[in-house]
DNA sequence: TGTTTTCCTACAAGTTAAATAGGTTATTGT
DNA sequence: ACAATAACCTATTTAACTTGTAGGAAAACA
């Protein structure tokens, strides 16, 4: 049967990872443009733009315009937690809104039974998504090119 | 700005699982009205009862109808995981795609640098939602009660 | 000056979440 | 018998969100 948990992370935060991923595959300072990763990736370059915009906003990459522009990582792959990359476009990564912020803690707080379940899924979740780096994706996906 | 959450659970599972915690809580065998699990719990009798409609259907719980009818767990406490009843009514999604079943599996799954960092999570949220049962929920809950 | 590329804003089809609504059937107490 | 109770069944709704498309403006370079 193999069920699963329905834990979705949006195409929006996938692609960002992937976009992250793939900037950090070229040499250190080089200028990529968008269209490059959007045929090399496979995703709608009008998307990807929207998606960069985030990514350039929060400092994460740096961009260039006109001919021989592009974009390229900030820092280096080791600088960057999937959790990171996650956190700023998909939003929080709480399982549940009252995990969220302040603001959003319900009533029945106290009574509630089952927040502790959330709460261990959460630290869960954080767990693998803090302690995976661009780099270690990178690193990996290279084992697994064979001769 | 309200932003959505990602690796969210929606209300129907989280119902389910209050739901079933609060049959959990009652002398087995006895029959509770939904009504008043509705009331207890504060949640719309309607939609409790589309949610009790899917765990009656997989035998997790028993109904009776008519007056002094109701619902009751068909086993004990600890039979039940927590990651048996959200895989039940959150549907069977996986954090991605492609990780859902063999007939999701895309075809850039030998190139995708990406794809063990959904395995990891998946396999961090099973580990988690897979060992909790109702029985610890309650035998939890109960240490939060202080006189 | 023309080309390239980032940047900005709007919109829209489709899906899903989260209920609401209104009834039917079975069982029990009176 | 009959009213009350509670499960059961099916349809509809509303709003939000996802997943893009679309069209252009501004900047940089050759």
């Amino acid at each position: 049967m193999n069920m699963v948990i329905s834990v979705k992370i949006s195409t929006k935060g996938r692609y960002a990872l992937r976009l992250m991923v793939d900037l950090a595959q070229r040499k250190p300072g080089e200028n990529v443009a968008l269209k490059e990763v959007a045929a090399r990736q496979e995703i709608s370059l009008k998307y990807l733009e929207q998606i960069i915009t985030v990514l350039t906003k929060a400092g994460y990459v740096l961009s260039t315009r006109g001919s021989n522009g592009g974009y390229r990582l900030a820092h280096s792959p080791e600088y960057y937690t999937v959790g990171m990359i996650l956190r700023l476009t998909e939003g929080s990564l709480a399982p549940v809104a009252c995990l969220e912020g302040e603001e959003n803690t319900c009533d029945r707080r106290e009574q509630c039974a089952t927040l502790f379940v959330w709460e261990k899924l959460q630290k869960a979740i954080d767990d693998v998504v803090d302690n995976i780096t661009l780099a270690d994706i990178i690193a990996n996906s290279a084992d697994n090119y064979v001769i």
